[in-house]
RNA sequence: CGGGGCGUGGCGCAGCUUGGUAGCGCGGGUGCUUUGGGAGCACUAGGUCGCAGGUUCGAAUCCUGUCGCCCCGACCA
């Protein structure tokens, strides 16, 4: 490509509207353009990105034998009501576009494609002898999230791989769940990135085993909790480990606590020299299903930990028919005070009645109850008592209430692994950037997928889905190689491997040499840039640093000598290079950062 | 959804408190000089001041409404 006729877009200063540097550096290279809040553009420079990403991902799923196609955008809100999921993502957390048809047929814009795929499925497969098979596309979802952000990290139009695996026995799909993490692998080093696998949870696309891998940055929206050994990796949403131990406490009195205006855990401790251990915060939440039925949750917590929404969300879900569409913290408001009288917030204990819910609530009349394993495992604590300024010390043995025991904390830095390790967990913030699940028969049960097994009875298709976020990967890729001047892109997913810069192309010497190398390198299948602006040299510099192209080869001064320079943008090193050696030092020194 | 901030040429911003008909830097165009890290001088083009009402002789500025964008928050008991 040639500068002239391959605008280059790049802006002078930051945008305003960006935040963290991956996005800074997007929009100031003049790879993407906003249009609206989380949809954006890209522009040449970006595609090549993209591209380049998809054709590493073909090259190693075609090589586990899976198979490309390209599903539509748009799907029939029937088909999402027959997995049930309509209702929930459209209505409950509003995730889905949707729209009518002009004869006022519901539709919606494709988060997610299990539905069709097993839909396709379904009337493709009907014995064992077709399985297993894989099929996978390169497509654009659209998710209307509840806070788009940081440019292509959290938009809410975004191109994704999605992969989906049918399987005659959950054996099967085990194995090539295996493989496909394997191939996740590969393909995320053969982007040139560094990644983590973490246990994940697997939210609302169901199933049972999942994995999520994760580009370590400081930006990352994800907690993950990891071992230095790597013995074990997990998404907070999911890791479980053992909580520091307590302060336990050895005095029991009946006498209430005088905790005027002390109402957080923070407070209680200052005032009263009691360590946050010793503590039994109670939380309180409101489920609401998909038959409108609401349910108020109360939580007992130690009181230096914090409840894992995500664990109690399942927790809850498990445990009835019907499904949970949403749970959220009740807070003191209209809403809480319309449901329960005289709620003493800041200071409820365990214990507190069931009929503080008022009888003409639309709430279900009793707390479902649940202690977390760290609040559990306590003899004695202080919590709240019930009344205004008042806490005391109490013991769940001494409850008449029934509670539901289960782990419901989030897990922490400095938490052992098992009871007897000496392993302890680390905390970082990561990206997510792919993520594999074992489906099992979830989607081909409600979409009636079944297949003749050997046996010739008629079964579930077994499934597994896969996913790698294209072009979040691209902006993890910035967050985790830039420099002061830009982008240092990995050579894998580069725009171009090598700018080629004639620093005076009036130079009729320069131009030339340039022309010729120019030539040399795209016959040998290199991606070059040529820089053929009729501009300053500095300003060429500046636009190649920003843009992150691995290698530049300058012509200036010494091109009457017939010599070039063949510089690194990561270390910034130089080395003369005589012109009838340019292409095969190039290859060489390429060769090097491709491995 | 709650809280905070911001909407003024392509980009970054000033002007608003105290109304008088829009300015700076970068970028664009032309010319001359310059030419290996975002050059200098001169000239020049480019703006519904987010939108809609209102107050006023007069509104970017004051009032009301509305839309958009960005940031923080789903642990407050």
């Amino acid at each position: 490509m040639r500068a002239t006729s391959y605008p280059l877009a790049t802006l002078r200063e930051n945008p305003a509207e960006a935040e963290i540097v991956s996005h800074q550096l997007l929009l100031k290279g003049g790879f993407i353009r906003r249009v609206s809040s989380g949809i954006y553009s890209y522009m040449p420079l970006m595609l090549r990105v993209i591209e380049k990403i998809s054709s590493i991902i073909d090259k190693e799923l075609k090589s586990i034998g899976c198979n490309k196609l390209l599903l539509p955008l748009l799907h029939p809100a029937e088909l999402w009501e027959r997995s049930g999921r309509w209702e929930s993502y459209t209505a409950g957390e509003g995730i889905m576009f949707n729209l009518l048809d002009r004869q006022n047929r519901g539709f919606g814009l494709a988060p997610t494609h299990e539905e069709v795929i097993t839909t396709i499925a379904s009337e493709i497969i009907t014995s064992y002898k077709q399985l297993p098979i894989c099929y996978y596309q390169i497509q654009t979802k659209f998710r209307d999230e509840i806070r788009p952000r940081f440019g292509l990290m959290r938009s809410r139009e975004f191109i994704m791989k999605d992969g989906y695996s049918f399987h005659s026995s959950e054996e099967d799909l085990k194995q090539f769940y295996e493989k496909m993490e394997t191939a996740y692998i590969k393909i995320f080093s053969n982007c040139g990135l560094e990644t983590v696998g973490v246990d994940a949870d697997s939210g609302s696309i169901g199933g049972s085993a999942s994995k999520e891998f994760m580009v370590t940055a400081e930006s990352g929206e994800d907690s993950i909790l990891f071992t230095e050994s790597g013995s074990y990796a997990a998404n907070i949403e999911k890791a479980n480990s053992i909580p520091t131990k307590e302060i336990p406490i050895k005095v029991q009195s009946q006498d209430l606590l005088f905790t005027p205006n002390q109402k957080s855990v923070y407070e209680v401790c200052k005032q009263n020299k009691i360590d946050s251990t010793q503590i039994v915060k109670v939380i309180l939440f409101l489920g609401v299903f998909d038959d409108d039925s609401q349910l108020p949750i109360l939580v007992c917590i130690r009181g230096d930990q914090t409840v894992n929404e995500v664990k109690l969300f399942n927790l809850v879900d498990t445990k009835y028919e019907k499904s949970l569409i949403n749970l959220s913290i009740i807070e003191r408001n209209i809403e809480s005070e319309k449901n329960l009288d005289n709620l003493p917030f800041g200071f409820i204990g365990p214990d507190i009645n069931d009929s503080i819910i008022k009888s003409d609530s639309n709430w279900q009349k009793s707390w479902l109850r649940i202690v977390d394993h760290s609040a559990n495992n306590l003899n004695l604590f202080f919590t709240g008592a019930n009344k205004i300024d008042y806490h005391k010390i109490n013991s769940f043995n001494s409850m008449s209430q029934k509670f539901i025991n289960a782990d419901v904390r989030n897990s922490k830095q400095g938490d052992y692994i098992t009871i007897k390790g000496t392993e302890t967990l680390i905390e970082k913030r990561g990206i997510e950037i792919g993520h594999i699940f074992q489906l099992g028969q979830k989607y081909s049960h409600k979409l009636n997928a079944k297949f003749s097994n050997k046996e010739g009875k008629l079964e579930n298709i077994w499934m597994g889905c896969y996913g790698i976020g294209v072009t979040r990967l691209a902006q993890a890729a910035i967050e985790q190689n830039h420099d002061d001047d830009g982008i240092c892109w990995p050579i894998h997913i580069a725009p171009f491997e090598v700018n080629l810069i004639p620093t005076n192309i009036k130079d009729s010497n320069q131009k030339n040499l340039a022309e010729e190398i120019y030539l040399e390198l795209k016959n040998n299948d290199i991606d070059v840039l040529l820089d053929d602006r009729d501009i300053r040299a500095g300003i060429k510099f500046k636009d190649s640093d920003l843009i992150g192209i691995p290698f530049r080869i300058v012509i200036g001064r010494d091109s009457i000598n017939n010599e070039v320079e063949l510089i690194s943008r990561v270390t910034k090193k130089s080395i003369k290079v005589h012109r009838r050696n340019i292409l095969e030092k190039f290859l060489y020194e390429s060769k090097l950062m491709y491995n």
